[in-house]
DNA sequence: TCAAAAGTGTTTATATTACACCCATGG
DNA sequence: CCATGGGTGTAATATAAACACTTTTGA
């Protein structure tokens, strides 16, 4: 390849991040806000550049420690936008990932000289109105997000660490967008023998309180 | 993004096919041979660079038409391989396609200054010393296969257009790895209601001939 | 004692698996 | 009439779907 030929010039790699947890029983991306041109004031997925020593795992968790503070997050890649109109300045790819976090481990580390704004929001919260092309990526996450609930163990990674089954059910219900009846599903979970019951029960009030579940050390798909 | 930071420069960006088809009840997949360093003479996967103008699924298919003279593919992107040393002169990100033809449709147009010599391989003949990291990207196009014969309709892609029962479920069991019941395969791709039977017959001597069947019109999803 | 949400079992329908014999053809 | 591979049906089991009342808690 010629690196010469203008044909190859100019190109840029991205990754981007679609990262969810669950808290409070609510299913929850994080976005960032721009503070520059182009697309001041707009939220984005977390993203960046990939360095040219590094894969682009990496760089994603590379930026999203510098951009978020975020560390430790479960990363999957699941599609490449690569419109050669998607962003305004330069030609840019950008390399798509799904982000999972577990709630209990979000500590926001001190802000950096790169670290943005960032906020959690709710899924049926998120902005219309995206940076860059965020918004179709952001719906895809959503689509490929559906298919890993499904067939990876992703879940245990999604959930705080004890959480009740109508809670269980109810990031189900929110990633899927589809309902399921509370004793079928209860039953179908509690089979696939992944959960252990606590025998604690969630600190509530105004009603009967629900069994706290964990997931078993040793479970690990849910096919 | 600072495109003169030394960390941006010099990074390619590559597509790559694992262009897969059936015929004679056979899966194949097509290779290029290479005649220059590195990896002289060594097979690989048909692939190219992407130019700054042009999204990936296009620059995806003009290679496969300038490189093999194949036209007119079903592709669908699987992975993003960017390993910074998976090619010995610079660094290339690949983005992996896996391809679908029809060997019905398989004219190949005459040759060209860019026209590599290229070949079908039988899956279980591709050669493990590929070029670059070929040999990777070919194993996990294979296990994706794997999902998109169970989750999408890319079967009437690959299949000739009229194909015998025992044929549809010689190339599951390829594709798949695994045995099916004759008798189990036959009820369940017909119940699916997909299949049309011709009414006409293989011509093949020696022993009984199977019903030809082809995919009906309007079938569109195998899940 | 009321409101709110959690917990629980049975019946029916559907899908999957296991399994063995006869059929059509060409040589 | 033999060898080769194609075509067929039924019973058993497993999985999924439908469905309504009781329990616990705090106010």
């Amino acid at each position: 390849m010629d690196i010469k030929n203008p044909l190859y010039k100019n190109q840029g790699i991205h990754v981007v991040c679609s990262l969810f947890t669950v808290n409070e029983g609510k299913v929850r991306i994080l976005l960032a806000l721009r503070s520059n041109e182009p697309y001041s004031n707009k939220w984005m997925l977390p993203s960046g550049a990939v360095y040219n020593n590094e894969d682009c795992e990496t760089a994603m968790k590379r930026e999203m420690i510098e951009k978020t503070g975020i560390d430790n997050i479960y990363i999957e890649q699941f599609h490449v936008f690569s419109n050669p109109k998607r962003s305004p300045l330069m030609r840019m790819i950008a390399i798509g990932y799904i982000g999972i976090i577990n709630s209990d481990n979000l500590k926001i580390k001190k802000k950096t000289e790169k670290t943005q704004n960032v906020e959690w929001f709710e899924l049926n919260d998120v902005p219309t109105d995206m940076a860059y092309d965020h918004r179709e990526i952001f719906l895809k996450a959503k689509e490929a997000l559906k298919v890993k609930i499904l067939q990876t163990d992703i879940l245990k990674t999604l959930l705080p660490k004890y959480f009740t089954m109508p809670e269980l059910q109810n990031v189900y219900e929110i990633i899927l967008e589809k309902n399921f009846d509370r004793r079928n599903f209860r039953k179908k979970f509690l089979q696939l023998d992944l959960l252990e019951n606590t025998g604690k029960l969630q600190e509530i009030k105004g009603h009967r309180p629900a069994i706290l579940y964990k997931f078993k050390e040793n479970s690990k798909d849910i096919i």
